[in-house]
DNA sequence: CTTGGAAAGTCAACAAGGCTGACATAAAAT
DNA sequence: ATTTTATGTCAGCCTTGTTGACTTTCCAAG
């Protein structure tokens, strides 16, 4: 019998197979990303906001140092995102009750609005991906992504599964 | 009794849900790159350079302008890239035969050597993803990956199937 | 209380890699 | 002969990343 893609679980982990995954992670990658870019562009606003508002959203009252650990870039590249966001109004940078060093950032109103109209659109997205696919492949898909990220970012993306810091 | 993921198929559509899903997209592009990243730091070249090494390794020969479609750039942008790749001696623009306009593009021995590193880097990563996750995992992720790409990058992916143009 | 160092902010300069617009050339198509 | 297509190129701009240097604030250890 010809293997396709079961077999004994071998095959899948041919060089075509894995080019295969490597060229949808691209693809699909794009396609994540289409919604918020169409929404952010015209306004001043990028990807970099974007994260930012994601992750301040998910973990309200987190600091400035935390964000920096999730989104993995310099304090200067993250400090121009969030001064244009905190300057337009859409964060809040409350110094810290217990160190006041600290800042704890919130979303305002408007950038809970903001947050809301890119969730929306990339949430859409990606219920119609589970929907088509059903909910084993979500789990499939859960699980080989997770196994795809360092160690260090899965740090980082289970200390989000509920509570956050 | 308590829903967690299965049930009637339903509750894998929560808010929560979707949201862990963005992040693990998120996280795990990250770990996706980062090994090609780490090589191609230090040489003149970067993930652009990566993508377009890619895609003339898996479609030897093909165009400027089919390129062009599949990286979703300007050919500006592609130019500036394919121009260094050129001058450095690892991709080969041959004239067309037929069409006289239109430049083939081939990886050198050069070219090659860069790529089998690039993608050796990252299978590795994603051959471990693989096994750790299982065969129907892995089936689950593709499903629900090429649920999520537009539908014309999905054409993108799959003229890439077997043949290429 | 003093001091070391962490947390945060800021300025400057730079690079990669996107983008637009304008223009040039060769070759195919009409 | 003219138009269209494929490609290349120059110039300039934007976003988002980087390093390095420096300051302010302020907790905590000595």
């Amino acid at each position: 019998m010809a293997d396709s893609t079961g077999g004994e679980g071998l095959l899948y982990l041919t060089d075509e197979q894995l080019r295969k995954g490597i060229e949808a992670m691209f693809f699909a990658y794009r396609g994540f990303t289409a919604d918020p870019d169409r929404i952010l562009e015209g306004m001043d606003y990028g990807r970099a906001h974007h994260r930012a508002i994601h992750f301040i959203h998910r973990s309200p009252g987190t600091t400035v140092s935390n964000l920096l650990t999730i989104l993995g870039v310099t304090k200067q590249s993250l400090n121009r995102v969030l001064r244009t966001l905190v300057d337009d109004g859409l964060v809040e940078a409350r110094i810290g009750t217990t160190d006041k060093r600290e800042r704890n950032l919130h979303l305002t109103a408007k950038g809970a609005e903001l947050e809301r109209a890119l969730s929306d659109a990339q949430r859409a997205r990606m219920r119609a991906a589970y929907r088509a696919a059903g909910p084993q492949a979500v789990a499939g898909f859960r699980q080989v992504l997770e196994a795809m990220m360092d160690p260090e970012m899965r740090k980082g993306y289970h200390s989000l599964k509920e509570g956050g810091p």
